[in-house]
DNA sequence: TCAAAAGTGTTTATCGTACACCCATGC
DNA sequence: GCATGGGTGTACGATAAACACTTTTGA
C-alpha cells in the first residue's frame, strides 16, 4: 500500500512431516551445519523463490533436502515473531505433511544428518521450531478426528488393526477393537481389497484400502 | 537459506471482519480509489512493517482504515498465488476478526467508502479477496460450532434469543428454542446477569453474559 | 384484550460404550 | 498343540431430537 518504503522481510517455508514408525509418531528433522544453529535440528525449510508459491517451495525443498516426494501437504500457519531468526527478519509459512513409513530418506551434504525423531523425544530445535512442532501436532490430532486423513499415513493396502494403531498412537488413547471396526466400516471410507495379509504366526488379516485418497471431512472419533 | 539471491516478495495483511447486523452476517469492506482496482471493494489491509508482527499490522490497519479496535482477531491463512496482485508479488497473511454490531465506523479519505456488506450479497472484490472471503466464512462456521467464539459477536449482555439468532444466521439453520437453551446452559459458558431487558411489547428477557470472553474449545452444535 | 416474544418438561429414538469368546495361521 | 493376533454381536445407558402451551409485557 506504500510502495515507496522498502520492506526487508524474507519469506520462507518450513515443513513438518509426520509418519508413524515403530509404534510412535515421528517427525522428520535435519541437523544443521551453518552458524549460528550448528548442531541443532530443524524442520526442512528454505526461502520462497519469487516465481513460486509456498506450496511449490515446500515440495521443492522436501525433495532437495530429504528425497521425499508425493506426499500429503497442507498449509499449517504463518509464524512471524520478529526475532524468530537471529540473523534477519524471516516469516515462515509452515506446512504440514504426512507420509507412510515406506520412504527412503536421502542425505544431503548441506546437512549433518536427516532422520525421523519420535515427537515425544524431540531434540533441541532451531528457530521457533518447537512452537511449530506443537501446532503441527495439534493440527494432526484434530485432522485425524474430523477427516479421513489417515490414508496419507498408511500404504495403499492396510489392515483394520494398522488403521486402529494409527489412531491409538497419534491420539494417545486405546480404542475397543469391535467398536472401532463398527464405526470405521459404517463411515464407508474404506473397502476390502479381497486379499489377506499372511506370513505371520496368526490368522491372516483382511486388507482394506481407502475409497478416496484425498481430504474429506468426516466425524470419525 | 541462500542469502546471496535477493527476494522481492512483499508481505501484507488483509483482515476479514464479520458482524451480525440486521439479521444478516456482514463483512466490512473498503472501496478502493487507486488503480488498477478503482471502484472495487476489498478487505482492509496493507503492508507489514519490518518491526511489527502480522497481528500488530492487522490491528494498526483496522484502526487507521476503519476506526475499529478492541476486536477478536486470529490468523486465517496465508494467500500466496503468484498473480494475486497485478502489480507485484504480494503474499497476504489473512486474518479473521469478529465484532459486535455496536461499532462506529470511521471514514478515511484514502478510500471511497467503508461499509458493512451482507456476505450473501458481496460486491465484486479486488485481488483474490473472493477466495479469502470464502475461507473466512468456512472458518467462522467451524469456530461457532466448536468454540465459545460467539461472545465476540455479541455485546457484554445479551439474551438467549440473541445468542440463538447468531447461531441460526451464521450456520443458516433453525434450532429448537428449548433444545438450544438446554444445551447452552448445560455447557456452563454463560451466566445470568440478574437483569432483564424490558421496553419491548412482550415479556422481558433475562440477560446473560459469557463467563469468559476468550477462545475456549467446546462442542456446541 | 390482543399481539409478540419469553420461558419451560417430557417422551422417544439414536448413538456410543462396555464387554468375551472363537478362528486361522506358523512354529 | 500352543501362542499370536484376527474377527465377531448384544445389551444398556446416555445423549439428541421432537414437540405445545403458558407467561409477561406494551400498546
Amino acid at each position: 500500500m506504500s510502495p515507496s518504503t522498502k520492506q526487508s522481510i524474507v519469506v520462507a517455508v518450513d515443513t513438518v512431516i509426520f509418519t508413524v514408525k515403530d509404534d510412535q509418531l515421528c517427525a522428520l528433522l535435519i541437523q544443521m551445519k551453518k552458524k549460528p544453529y550448528t548442531g541443532l535440528w530443524a524442520f526442512p525449510g528454505g526461502r520462497v523463490e519469487d516465481a513460486e508459491t509456498t506450496e511449490q517451495t515446500a515440495i521443492r525443498i522436501l525433495k532437495e533436502q530429504t528425497g521425499v516426494s508425493n506426499i500429503y501437504l497442507e498449509q499449517l500457519k504463518t509464524f512471524d515473531a520478529i526475532d524468530r531468526d537471529q540473523l534477519e527478519r524471516v516469516i515462515s509459512v509452515a506446512s504440514f505433511a504426512l507420509i507412510s513409513d515406506t520412504v527412503q530418506l536421502k542425505t544431503s551434504d548441506k546437512y549433518a544428518d536427516v532422520k525421523w525423531w519420535p515427537v515425544k523425544k524431540l531434540p533441541e530445535l532451531a528457530y521457533d521450531h518447537k512452537i511449530i512442532a506443537k501446532e503441527a501436532i495439534t493440527r494432526l490430532k484434530s485432522r485425524l478426528q474430523y477427516t479421513n486423513i489417515a490414508w496419507s499415513l498408511l500404504p495403499d493396502e492396510f489392515t483394520l488393526t494398522d488403521l486402529q494403531r494409527v489412531y491409538e498412537i497419534i491420539l494417545d488413547t486405546t480404542v475397543d477393537k469391535r467398536n472401532f471396526r463398527k464405526r470405521i466400516l459404517a463411515l464407508d471410507l474404506i473397502v476390502p481389497v479381497g486379499k489377506k495379509r499372511g506370513g505371520e504366526a496368526n490368522r491372516p488379516a483382511e486388507l482394506y484400502k481407502f475409497k478416496h485418497r484425498k481430504l474429506e471431512y468426516v466425524e470419525i472419533m
